[in-house]
DNA sequence: GATGAATTGGACAGCAATGTCCAAAGGGCG
DNA sequence: CGCCCTTTGGACATTGCTGTCCAATTCATC
């Protein structure tokens, strides 16, 4: 069925060796927690103690792991990088049929958290907001997909000027849509889908592509 | 020429009748800076040391005014309750020939800072993500928005249905853009026009409802 | 000149957070 | 057994914030 989210502690991880020695966690342990919180609290949250506390681990032994919380927070960053941007560069450039096709494809990220973890990257975006080097490296990331969406409508035939309005009206439209954090069940969402592939594309949309959409989104509705 | 944005602090407004007696500052002079710390810095910027500072009055005088940081808070929420969303109703009921004009009287909120402060909402949205309360205030003002907009699709003809997923096209990706705190000329933007009308309308749109969206928006462009 | 509204600065208590140091374990492993 | 890696908990210095109290001051106005 759905796939459940991989557990924030490594110890709570059946896949993960078991931990050998007096190690009761690990810095990815650390690592994970302080994302979570990231996430829940912004920036602000991620705390020495709270982690520690959530981990059930004394705040002296974070030190071991790490040099101070200012490197915990540039290896959360680090982690964001390589975790957000690929998913859906990799969907856009997946084949389709039609545009119709491709638009779903891409709504695949903004609808599947294993594939797009849009918490987490508001929360990275609120950082930034107050920290230059995070802005520069979000900045970078817009970038880049907003480039895939834009090449994604011109290899369907759309002009570079129409296929960047367009890429951009999709691509804003969807972080607007979790800017919000907009709360409706996922049929409310979907029963919309004719209408947003509409004028997204600007033509009819494909119905096999829409049902195939459907059937994904709402398998991925319990989350 | 530009209508300058009205200065932070009652002292430094000539509009503004003198301050009598031994008094500096007002309770909005308070509350104004309170609303630009909040936009920078976020809510947790707002403190009353800061504030004072700025104000070039102490620490203590912030007492006579307000019971205690908490009822500032609640001030500043009121206070951009009060001042963000109603030009958004009233631009989306203005009288427009055909949906290109209806709609780019809807951007102008989106050009014009003094019509809509995108960065004040970012900013309460952002606090509203860890305030209940807040949330909750936001959440209505969302929906006020959302069906204005929906409604003007309606008068311009389109069906219940597709009126509604134009409206959230158009509103989250105007909100998308803010929240992504897009850095461009304002001529990049006006130059991508056309192709958002042609997007969010689904018809070629009126050219001379463009030229007057352009004329205002570049009209804006220092700000 | 007296009154009172507004402000000041300083002191104090309380709290939460980071980071440092260290002595005392505890368990795996050679 | 004894070493070493990891963890613990407590103490401590430091910083920065809120909120309280108060005595002193200043200026407009009655």
């Amino acid at each position: 069925m759905t796939r459940r989210a991989a557990p924030v502690l490594h110890r709570d991880n059946p896949d993960k060796e078991p931990l050998s020695g007096h190690v009761k966690v690990t810095p990815e342990d650390w690592l994970n927690v302080a994302r979570d919180l990231l996430v829940s609290e912004g920036v602000a949250g991620v705390k020495v103690l709270a982690i520690g506390e959530r981990l059930g681990v004394s705040r002296s032994s974070f030190y071991w792991y790490f040099k101070s919380r200012k490197h915990l927070l540039e290896a959360l960053l680090d982690d964001w990088e390589s975790r957000n941007t690929a998913p859906i560069l990799d969907h856009c450039e997946l084949p389709a049929a039609n545009i119709s096709w491709a638009v779903c494809n891409f709504f695949r990220c903004f609808v599947d958290p294993d594939l797009f973890d849009a918490s987490l990257d508001f929360a990275v975006r609120e950082w930034s907001r107050r920290d230059g080097k995070v802005r520069n490296r979000i900045d970078a990331a817009d970038a880049q997909r907003l480039a895939a969406v834009t090449a994604m409508f011109e290899r369907h035939g759309y002009s570079a000027y129409e296929a960047e309005a367009r890429a951009r009206i999709l691509y804003f439209m969807q972080c607007g849509y979790h800017a919000l954090e907009v709360r409706e069940p996922m049929q409310a969402r979907t029963a919309r889908l004719e209408g947003y592939l509409l004028g997204f594309t600007g033509v009819e949309p494909d119905p096999e592509a829409v049902a195939a959409a459907r059937a994904f989104a709402e398998q991925k509705m319990d989350r």
